[in-house]
DNA sequence: CACGATGGTTGCAACATGCTACCAAAATAG
DNA sequence: CTATTTTGGTAGCATGTTGCAACCATCGTG
């Protein structure tokens, strides 16, 4: 078999991550999601995806827990996928990788979309990981225990 | 032409973070970068993937600047692959999917590695989005402005 | 009912992935 | 210095995945 590898039993959260939305569309359908788009021909023309290629995302969206279909909120026979709690939670990730996106491959002044704070219309703070005492952490800072009980 | 879709000209950051990263392997090498990984044969038994997938996925990363090769720190002829500044700047995306797939794809009590403070050995804090003024943000207290000329 | 919009499915060609075998340079053993 | 092992790849093939275009069923609207 020359199947693509799986990462889902994994030992590491980040593989298992990378297994569930770690290909090239699902963590833009995501963004799209978090941006407001729910219906199919939505996420088709904000993406220029493929039809099939998108069914084939949102069903495996759906089946990991991230989106859930539900009936559309127009009243309308057609269907929506919206976050789940779990989609919800991606919100950092995504968070991460737009700071990092703008930081290092857009040229100073070059205009891009922007994420900003609803009630002050500001840009937000960039992410900082954290101690559990609260002390801003570099990645020389930390270090992986490579297996726990928990 | 049925070439992969590219995003590196997308308005969006999120897009060009995934046109860098966003394919199966290239986060999970910079995951064992940040781990200490240097060398090839480090990221190929670690991985398990194919030598000419990661050949090609470490020139991609070394390309798109996330890593660097440097002469191999031991003194010997090989090469190394090190993270860049923008390299380390994924911190906070790695953490995020790190704690994502922690909350998310682990029963209660599986073991699995686990990233911790070095200082004290405890686990970090679960990363915020927080606003200029620092507000506690969830997704729907933020919203895109589509452009901006910054 | 007729017609467009919506949300798909199907088939095909091209590209990417995974596997195995092979190989050259560097390190190491004798 | 020679033989062997380790390291870091490359080449070729079979198969899986992607992108595109065509087709189609259902829904909404006049």
């Amino acid at each position: 078999m020359v199947t693509r590898t799986r990462f889902d039993d994994s030992e590491c959260p980040v593989a298992r991550s990378v297994d569930a939305i770690g290909d090239w569309w699902s963590l833009l359908i995501v963004r799209d999601a978090f941006d407001g788009s729910r219906r199919f021909g939505e996420f088709q023309r904000s993406l220029g995806v493929a039809k099939n290629i998108l069914t084939a995302r949102l069903r495996t969206l759906v089946a990991s827990g991230v989106l859930e279909s539900v009936p559309a909120s127009d009243g309308s026979a057609y269907r929506e996928y919206v976050l789940t709690p779990r989609g919800k939670a991606l919100f950092p990730v995504i968070v991460a990788l737009r700071q990092w996106g703008e930081q290092n491959f857009f040229a100073p002044g070059e205009p891009h979309s922007q994420l900003v704070d609803r009630r002050q219309g500001q840009r937000l703070r960039p992410l900082e990981v954290l101690s559990a005492d609260g002390r801003r952490l570099n990645p020389d800072d930390t270090t992986v225990h490579k297996i726990s009980a928990q």
